[in-house]
DNA sequence: TCACTAAGAAAGTCTTAGCGA
DNA sequence: TCGCTAAGACTTTCTTAGTGA
């Protein structure tokens, strides 16, 4: 995936960071244990330079607590909705 | 993306094709306008041996007529709420 | 025509080593 | 410490050419 291909995920991405007062490289920690690559990747991420495989994607669901789907919301009302369904669900 | 590592993509992608009766070279030919790359294509992406990139993702909603954020549903549930919830915006 | 596969070519992502605020 | 970047190493995806049902 290249750079700015109009993927939301970037965005979601950060916009679920940010909502837990998360810095880059925390994120990283705790999804890739490895603090050396930690800022690096996900800033990458966040920045849509590329996309994360799947197994990091599901990594980051867990520590972002947000399911899969709502990473790939391109409209913001459907993202909103995907996050009440599985917050109304738990 | 590696081969099975547990993408919903595959399996929702396999599931938006078959419920409009297209076959893989159809919706090949339809996303990417090369036919003979189409059928190839499409069916790596349906046997989860590898992931498009974002734009090929957009293209195929567009002909699917689902949200990008069905393609990344895990769970079966909120895979069928975000259908309902962009059916009924329509 | 359908779903599917191997393998080289092409394009992507990850890691290392840094930057300025 | 924070967000961020370049570039080579590494890994993935795409295309071509083909299979059997």
């Amino acid at each position: 995936m290249k750079v700015n291909d109009g993927s939301p995920f970037p965005k979601r991405l950060k916009q679920a960071r940010t909502r837990l007062g998360l810095s880059q490289q925390q994120l990283g920690i705790w999804v890739e244990m490895g603090s050396f690559v930690a800022s690096t990747s996900t800033n990458q991420h966040e920045r849509d330079v590329h996309t994360p495989d799947f197994k990091t994607v599901s990594a980051l669901n867990a520590v972002l607590n947000v399911p899969t789907a709502f990473l790939f919301g391109v409209e913001d009302d459907l993202a909103e909705a995907i996050l009440e369904f599985s917050e109304n669900r738990q």
